[in-house]
DNA sequence: TACACGTGGCT
DNA sequence: TAGCCAAGTGT
């Protein structure tokens, strides 16, 4: 007997051996520490962008005591553009963490991973499942979209809810350790390369004969449209803009080198003091700045 | 719960 | 072209 959960694991599964990408941290054995760099680097950011940046990382610091012993400014140039740069604040705290806490290795424990900085559920639960291969429900939007698609019917995710998110994935995954791990991966996967937020590759698909989106005709989506990031002339845009500058600086910068990023002098106050607020930029005397060291 | 938080490629 | 989208976390 085989229950649609079961079924729909095992097709994702199968698909997966056959049409996973290569990539470096899925290598055998790759250390918990370099999983962890990859999930944090992976958030909200292409697999593509990543690529380069968590090679030149895990070259340089192979383990969190090598980035623990950094200063905060080489860290945070290293993490060069990959965006949201309080991540590599977040990735250095953690790694400082791990030496004092840990001894230097990176828990399997969910709740030990979920204290350390920068470390939210689905990172937790990603390092447990793909570096320790524990059996965890691992939801990041790829697999909430595919739930909703698949086992609810509906053309996409609906507002995060943790706990219903949660269950939803944990009724998918196989009792077998193992299996649950590969399932994991594999949605994620799935979610990546064919049931995709726009143009769902559908034809290709392993699950279409029981996807739940198909047998109800493929409705169209429902609820309000998920509202979209402005970035154009917001805060995050002349906060870009002063750390590449202070990034690219090898001395202490003046003000009026940040000033002339953005010229609405309300906006590059506001800015320039939510960088210092949150640990990114250091104020020196004289009104100079700086990465923090 | 809703919002702030970078960056760049794609359609 | 302008908007959409990408392996979330912290407050």
């Amino acid at each position: 007997m085989t229950s649609p959960e079961e079924r729909l694991a095992a097709l994702v599964s199968e698909w997966y051996t056959e049409h996973a990408r290569d990539l470096p941290w899925r290598a055998p054995g790759v250390s918990a520490w370099a999983v962890l760099v990859s999930e944090v680097m992976l958030q909200q950011t292409p697999v593509n962008r990543v690529l380069p940046v968590w090679r030149e990382w895990l070259s340089r610091w192979p383990h969190p005591q090598d980035l623990a012993a950094e200063p905060a400014a080489e860290v945070i140039r290293a993490w060069g553009r990959l965006g949201y740069p309080r991540r590599a604040l977040r990735l250095h705290e953690c790694a400082r963490a791990l030496v004092e806490r840990h001894d230097g290795v990176v828990p399997r424990d969910v709740d030990a991973l979920l204290a350390l900085p920068g470390i939210g559920s689905y990172t937790a639960r990603a390092v447990a499942v793909f570096s320790y291969g524990d059996r965890h429900p691992v939801v990041d939007t790829n697999v909430r979209r595919f739930v909703a698609r698949a086992v609810a019917g509906d053309a996409d995710a609906g507002p995060p809810r943790a706990t219903a998110d949660l269950a939803a994935v944990e009724a998918l995954l196989p009792a077998d350790r193992t299996a649950a791990a590969v399932a994991s991966i594999a949605f994620m996967e799935l979610g990546a390369l064919i049931c995709t937020a726009r143009g769902p590759r559908c034809a290709d698909c392993p699950v279409y004969a029981e996807c739940g989106w198909q047998r109800a005709g493929r409705p169209a989506a429902t609820g309000p449209a998920r509202k979209v990031q402005k970035f154009a002339g917001t805060d995050r845009q002349v906060r870009g803009l002063m750390m590449a500058v202070l990034r690219d600086a090898t001395q202490p910068v003046p003000r009026a080198d940040l000033d002339a990023v953005w010229p609405d002098a309300t906006q590059r106050s506001r800015a320039l003091a939510g960088l210092v607020d949150d640990g990114l930029v250091h104020q020196l005397p004289r009104d100079r700045y700086a990465l923090p060291t």
